[in-house]
DNA sequence: GAGTCGTGGCG
DNA sequence: TCGCCAAGACT
């Protein structure tokens, strides 16, 4: 065995972490935390994780739920597609698969929501067969390694690391390899200040060695994030609320929102009685800024006012809860009501 | 293949 | 405060 993966499975054995909701469980259960770990912190995903397994604790109860359900499940952590998926996912594995997930990479990452990296943890984490798992934490520690100074995102690096992935992989302990990479990736060769002097493999890192760590991995500047303005309605009669499903498409996909101002024809604003100014919210996205005004009116007789009854719905606040829908709604909801 | 997709934490 | 980063995938 290579003296990388060795050092690293050894490592992992004593430093790594081991007492993780999701570790040493069902594929069903590994999965799920797989999902909601991408380009998600560990601590933000535990709460997620423990509601959706008592709600879903197995994959058969998850493909005959409402996407409704799954989404309300998943409402706050964000990247919404991922809750569509795990739910298209659950029900492929359940009818196609007979309730078992399959054991090799080209039928996983076929599978909607699991890519390359989600497909390698799987056969590693579960199966114990040879997984390459590539996230920003095996990224950073590979070209900290071999001191790759050319930009992580262009496309012949992510080559090259992709290569450099499968030639450390062990010939054993494959699921201590994987956990033990990320979990240095995690723990010591963090983005920022990291522990070399702790690290099993520093002895050998060209970063290291070069005094150049915290410069890699080296990333293109960032383009400036475009901003736009959100205006939101939120209208109340009595202890109901209006919702406005969401267009099938761009941010916030299909989830809940309060109605905007095409909600104000000449008929409807003579109903509406405007009470206060909500605070903006600044919400600000990977590549976008988002300015959210809310307006609080509210109304006497709500079955005079004319809606699309197709996406509109009026919910108590109990009731809001079970609806799929993001942050800023919930946060409102909670906040002004 | 560059853009898009959420949210929280941290320095 | 603000930009970066986080167990990426999809288009």
């Amino acid at each position: 065995m290579n003296q990388f993966s060795k050092k690293i499975i050894d490592w992992q054995k004593s430093q790594g972490r081991n007492n993780l909701p999701w570790q040493k469980k069902s594929a069903y259960e590994v999965w799920i935390s797989e999902i909601m770990l991408q380009q998600t912190q560990v601590e933000t995903v535990i709460p997620y994780y423990e509601a959706f397994i008592k709600t879903f604790p197995e994959i058969k109860t998850l493909a005959k739920s409402s996407e409704e359900q799954v989404m309300s499940l998943w409402s706050g952590l964000g990247y919404y597609s991922r809750a569509r998926n795990i739910h298209k996912t659950a029900k492929i594995i359940l009818n196609g698969y007979g309730g078992q997930f399959p054991q090799d990479f080209k039928n996983l990452v076929e599978l909607p929501g699991i890519g390359p990296s989600t497909a390698g943890a799987i056969l590693s984490l579960v199966f114990e067969l040879p997984g390459v798992i590539l996230d920003g934490n095996v990224k950073r520690v590979i070209t900290r390694f071999k001191g790759i100074t050319n930009p992580i995102d262009n496309n012949q690096t992510q080559k090259e690391l992709k290569s450099f992935a499968e030639a450390f992989l062990p010939k054993k302990f494959f699921r201590e390899y994987s956990q033990g990479i990320m979990d240095l990736g995690s723990l010591l060769c963090r983005p920022k200040n990291p522990a070399c002097n702790d690290c099993p493999i520093s002895k050998n890192c060209q970063a290291f060695k070069l005094g150049i760590q915290e410069k890699i991995p080296f990333k293109k500047p960032s383009k400036p994030k475009k901003e736009k303005k959100i205006d939101w309605l939120l209208i109340s009669s009595k202890n109901k609320i209006l919702l406005k499903r969401n267009d099938n498409k761009g941010i916030w996909k299909n989830l809940w929102l309060f109605p905007d101002k095409d909600i104000l024809s000449k008929d409807n604003i003579s109903l509406l009685e405007k009470k206060e100014s909500l605070p903006d919210i600044i919400h600000n996205l990977s590549h976008r800024k988002l300015n959210i005004s809310t307006v609080k009116y509210k109304l006497k007789n709500k079955d005079r006012l004319k809606i699309d009854r197709s996406s509109s719905v009026w919910v108590s606040k109990e009731d809001s809860v079970k609806m799929g829908m993001p942050k800023p709604i919930k946060e409102i909801i909670e906040n002004y009501l």
